[in-house]
DNA sequence: TATTGACTTAGAGCGAACTCCAGATGATAT
DNA sequence: ATATCATCTGGAGTTCGCTCTAAGTCAATA
């Protein structure tokens, strides 16, 4: 797969797929004897990680980190396992304030259509 | 309550606080005689509320917008409560995405639970 | 074979959201 | 009054995550 075939199914810029590359968020991408980037299944299963986690809020960091643990074989399992669990702790609490916000803004909402279908304006 | 105060309780920076109030993300905060921020409550909610919606992902520049309509007064109600809805609907795309990489971080962890406990690795 | 178009790299540039700094001014305790 | 400390402003600097540019290379087509 080119890397606009990839840019294309993903929804992710050329510049993108090379700046994760380059920085190691995801491994080294198959590439042509002449040097181009030929995607394989893992390369889009890695793209298609990143894509997830990234629009998740995971820091690239984080996503370099990983990575660069799977390289690094099987001693690094535990860490990897660590790494994963501290970001889905970072996750809950993205929730949970996501979860307070929805409310309030829920509240404020119903407080204009009130607003706006009474005429009456009673605000705090 | 001043600034030292409002960055304790509320755990912003007052550099924080001072940029909130600079851009326009929270309207002009009450000064004694001397020009010193001398924050009221009215001054605090708005704090509250930006670090609440800040936490929650909602853009400064959103912030700002909501800011200015509510200082122009009853004759933006509408788009206010347009505002909201749309940052509403944001969060619940947000909530959406960190729910699906939750279950993903969720499976992968128990995976490496699994590898870690059995000392078997199944990769895919 | 020439030319067009997609792809390559290295590195600069950019917008968002702070964060830090310098120098001035305000408030307070002796 | 003076020293000390907090706060002020304007503006520069930083980090993150891309995004763009330039100049060169690869690949397919006429």
């Amino acid at each position: 797969m080119t890397i606009s075939e990839v840019s294309e199914k993903y929804e992710l810029s050329q510049d993108t797929l090379r700046y994760y590359e380059r920085i190691g968020a995801i491994p080294p991408v198959h590439r042509t004897k002449g040097g181009v980037r030929d995607y394989t299944e893992v390369d889009t299963g890695w793209i298609e990680l990143v894509k997830c986690m990234r629009s998740a809020g995971l820091s690239v960091e984080a996503l370099v980190q990983y990575v660069r643990l799977t390289q690094e074989g099987d001693s690094t399992l535990l860490e990897r396992r660590e790494l994963l669990n501290e970001q889905r702790e970072q996750l809950m609490g993205q929730l949970e304030a996501i979860r307070m916000a929805k409310e309030r803004l829920d509240y404020k909402i119903s407080r204009y259509d009130e607003a706006l279908k009474t005429g009456i304006l009673k605000w705090d």
